[in-house]
DNA sequence: CTTGCTTGTCACCGGCCAGTGACTTATATG
DNA sequence: CATATAAGTCACTGGCCGGTGACAAGCAAG
């Protein structure tokens, strides 16, 4: 499991023989030869963490299992330990695909002149981005439910992804102007679409607005848009805080 | 159930030495008396809904369950049965205790002068309310991540707390300014706050804010309150959208 | 008193899950 | 060729969970 794998330490078996053999079916009848696998090796491991992607942006985090994401692949489970360590590897290496799917989703480009005119340019893009990527969004959930290792670690390599996306937008665009807490803004705002395009994908709406509808997403496209620009417009010298 | 996991209820049970039947107990020895609680149907079910709740705020939805509560409650769960109609039930009966704690957080006083300064009010104390209260983050967080029936109910009853709110401040602070789309703004400024609040309680950080550290709410209730008052400031006209 | 309802308790079932040992067979290596 | 390794498969253990049936004891009405 995740954080709580350790949970029956110290369980000692009274193990008994094993009575069956392999062998034995030939006294009972002939075996329909159950056909295994070709071996390949690579091409099996690709089809486990496939299968664990379907399940996450499928059914959500809490239905991925050891079980579930061998069954989604068609392989056994013993693969997945033999191969991953278990569910906690898995996940790890689903990780290191994520920040792929990440990267590809701040991969929009940086144009526009002025802080304001990038930035309000890329919410907009993060926001689309964020919509259409269905297992991005199932990392995202998750990450507000447990707090174990592996969302750590996840969480980790999408916050060194919007650091860097930060960071090219700031050499692009050079500083927000001066007395604006452009961080804090920033995170209000991408806090807010992110929790959006989560309610979408299970409430459907929130506060007052139908997200289902993309006439909402339009209007709260405009409305972070809008917000964006007021803020970092050019003369803001009079707007001053701490 | 989520991928959490319980691990502790071996030790509970420790007491074996069940019969068949309970008159058996005569033959083998004196019974130490296990002395069933007092009769105290009300006491019971408060219990249960208490220990639902502590599951809940404490643990997450993922930890609920029938015999985890009832473990939590120390009761058998059977009980949990009979007078909830199982989890089901129990969650509806405690959807109706959270649609008061609801209110209680919706509770703060609507004063000010000029939608403006109302809104702004508001969504401060809202915060507030929000980051105090770690069942409503449970059940918010829950909505992000279940689509079943009692999430909707319980969503349903959280909307209509919102709608109510909603109503109350336009009557108290008249329309926002013309041109102005205010339920998308306050949509995107109210889930920007769900969002960082849930955040805090997991991960702890939000596209570079250090969401445990106090200074970092200051910061962003700064935000909030910055946004909300340029975007309802009185001398909108200069702004228009379709 | 007897009868019936309720409260509390326990045992048990089937199902799913995580994890392990062991077997078969294909492939590479000597 | 023989053999070691690795891929794929199966069987099995132990455990928690949801759900149900049954039992003992309190309590009240007749």
């Amino acid at each position: 499991m995740t954080a709580a794998a350790r949970c029956a330490p110290a369980w000692q078996l009274s193990r008994k023989a094993h009575g069956k053999l392999r062998g034995e079916a030939a006294l009972t009848g002939e075996r329909p030869k159950p056909a295994p696998r070709p071996r390949d090796r690579d091409g099996t491991e690709a089809r486990i963490i496939q299968a664990a992607a379907a399940i996450m942006a499928r059914d959500g985090v809490g239905a991925l299992g050891v079980n579930t994401v061998a069954r989604e692949a068609g392989v056994d489970k013993q693969l997945v330990y033999r191969y991953f360590g278990g569910l906690e590897g898995l996940l790890e290496r689903l990780g290191t695909d994520l920040r792929l799917w990440l990267g590809d989703a701040a991969d929009a480009e940086i144009a526009g002149s002025g802080y304001a005119e990038v930035i309000t340019g890329q919410l907009v893009a993060h926001l689309a981005a964020l919509r259409a990527n269905h297992l991005v969004q199932a990392a995202l959930a998750w990450e507000l439910v447990e707090r174990s290792e592996a969302v750590a670690r996840l969480g980790a390599a999408k916050n060194e992804a919007i650091r860097d996306w930060f960071a090219q937008v700031r050499a692009t665009a050079g500083a927000p102007p001066r007395g604006v807490d452009a961080t804090a803004i920033n995170a209000v705002l991408l806090a807010g679409m992110h929790h959006l395009v989560l309610r979408a994908r299970t409430a459907g709406d929130f506060a007052g607005m139908d997200l289902t509808d993309p006439a909402s997403w339009a209007r709260i496209e405009a409305a972070v848009a809008h917000i964006s620009t007021a803020m970092y417009a050019a003369p803001a010298a009079t707007i001053d805080d701490a």
